[in-house]
RNA sequence: GCACGUGUGGCUGAGAGGAUUAAGCAGGAAAAUGCAAAUUUCUGAAACACAGGUUCAAAUCCUGUCGCGUGCUCCA
């Protein structure tokens, strides 16, 4: 398998440190917000991985963690009047609700930055004792230019050749606010009036943003993880920032083999972000579109490229995914015939080279858009089969085709659990009725079938045109 | 400015040297159906940003130009 190194700029046979399992850290959200499409992006690329490695047979350990203290939790959290606790998590659960409708499995573990505390303190007091942090005005600063590959990092430049040793001038008073470089970054931040602190050894403060990720990782996977990932946004400086800290601490000679960056959601053309405030909450789509729609949607680009945001695109993304839904819905309902009585079973045939197509394009850097081809040709073929020529299908076939299907939704997570069960009627709305709802469904549904055995079209069709603008599709056979 | 990425039909999006450039959506026509929807079949005055180059052969490699995006500052 095969994947790209942001690292190395290029395409990197995946080879993890341990033959049988893959340590991956993945930055996860800072909570002082819903979660918008973007943060799908993200969390449902690194799923796809995930599983992808999981199938391939790998044990997966998946840490994601959430930035639960910040200058802009703090910020929210004043604004609205609570405290930065009950607002973080708030948006944990939120954040955690979603992924669940997302069909996003569960990490290893999800640490808060402010769980880890005592372990940040430790290693940034490393990190000075070390010479790589300098304490300065009650904070403590990462020197970057101690680290001596850090403008190379993610740069697709040579390194360097004058490796001259750099001391901070402790001696001087810092020139650029309380830091000796421009680039130096916060590990630990000074307490100041009305923000949440705790104790350490140089006074009251909180841990900086960068810090967190390389000590959580380090922590919960070891000093050397195989996949680090995360937004392109937070190729640098975060994940710059994080490779010096934690190579400074460690002393091995990396932090992660791969790094991983997921490409962006963009509207209009234009990265869809909290600043630019061009962003669509994953809830509020959620209001109108089935999550697995959005999945398909997301997955249906590559992850390292970007994919645009608009509603014409998620109604292209509803209608493949329907055509699929209703395929299988066709195979699981269709009662096969012995097998001897079909001569050559070439449908059978179809799903052996889809795997294998799926599968080599999914070892290329996960590709994502030509899997899914496959998986519509398939499609395609079955429903030539099953629907134009009205043929009968084997037992082998049908067993083949739904566990195929089953292997498929391991990988793409695509299909719901329900998903020999969903009614017709129902499947564009996602949530679940409720018991009244589902009868009165039922009720309405029935009164139609008897007032089209009736031949009242005008009537039945109302209903059915009515029922369609609430959003409820009801679909003759 | 530096760095990275990207430019394929109306739209989404594969293909990374060689046979007619996938697949889906939308548009047009047909079959079947009470009508829709869904399905299948067929289909569009000519889709590979532009200009050079390498090659028997380039959408694919190289050079340059232009456009777009992102990072260099908080962001998945």
């Amino acid at each position: 398998m095969k994947i790209y190194n942001s690292l190395s700029f290029k395409l990197e046979d995946f080879i993890p440190i341990n033959p049988t399992e893959v340590l991956m850290y993945v930055c996860g959200p800072t909570v002082y917000d819903s979660p918008h499409i973007g943060h799908a992006k993200s969390a449902i690329t690194f799923d796809l991985i995930r599983r992808y490695l999981e199938f391939k047979g790998f044990k997966v350990k998946l840490v994601k963690n959430y930035t639960d203290i910040d200058d802009k939790i703090i910020k929210r959290a004043n604004e609205i009047g609570t405290d930065y606790l009950s607002l973080s998590e708030q948006y944990i659960k939120e954040y955690e609700d979603i992924m669940e409708l997302l069909n996003v499995k569960p990490n290893y573990k999800s640490p808060k930055a402010t769980e880890i505390i005592d372990f940040m303190i430790e290693v940034i007091k490393t990190l000075v004792k070390k010479g790589f942090a300098y304490i300065s005005n009650g904070s403590v600063y990462f020197s970057v230019k101690k680290f001596n590959n850090y403008d190379i990092l993610f740069q697709n430049i040579k390194k360097k050749e004058d490796d001259e040793i750099y001391e901070i001038p402790q001696e001087q008073e810092p020139f650029i606010s309380d830091k000796y470089d421009d680039k130096d970054f916060v590990l630990w931040k000074k307490w100041k009036e009305g923000e949440p602190y705790w104790n350490s050894p140089w006074g009251k403060g909180r841990p900086g943003w960068h810090i967190e990720c390389s000590c959580m990782a380090i922590k919960l996977l070891g000093n050397v993880i195989d996949i680090h990932g995360g937004g392109l946004d937070l190729k640098s400086p975060h994940h710059k920032n994080e490779i010096a800290q934690s190579i400074a601490y460690t002393g091995e000679e990396k932090f992660a083999n791969y790094f991983l960056h997921n490409g962006f959601v963009n509207v209009d053309n234009e990265k869809m972000s909290k600043s630019l405030g061009n962003f669509f909450l994953v809830s509020d789509v959620l209001k109108t579109f089935d999550p697995m729609v959005l999945r398909l949607f997301l997955l249906s680009s590559h992850y390292r490229h970007s994919v645009n945001y608009s509603i014409n695109n998620l109604r292209q993304a509803q209608k493949v995914y329907k055509r699929i839904i209703k395929t299988i819905q066709l195979v699981n309902e269709k009662d096969p015939i012995d097998s001897r009585l079909i001569e050559i079973d070439s449908l059978s045939l179809e799903i052996k080279k889809s795997r294998e197509a799926i599968f080599q394009a999914m070892d290329d850097d996960l590709n994502t858009p030509k899997a899914i081809a496959y998986i519509l040709t398939l499609i395609k073929k079955t429903n030539q089969h099953l629907l134009e020529e009205n043929k009968d299908i084997s037992k082998e076939f049908k067993e083949a085709f739904l566990s195929f299907i089953n292997e498929l939704n391991a990988i793409f997570g695509i299909f719901p659990k329900s998903l020999y069960k969903i009614k017709l009627y129902a499947s564009d709305n996602f949530k679940e009725e409720d018991d009244i709802m589902e009868q009165l469904l039922e009720l309405i549904k029935n009164i139609r079938e008897e007032l089209r055995k009736r031949k009242i079209y005008d009537l039945s069709d109302k209903i059915r045109d009515e029922l369609n603008e609430i959003g409820i599709n009801l679909e003759d056979k």
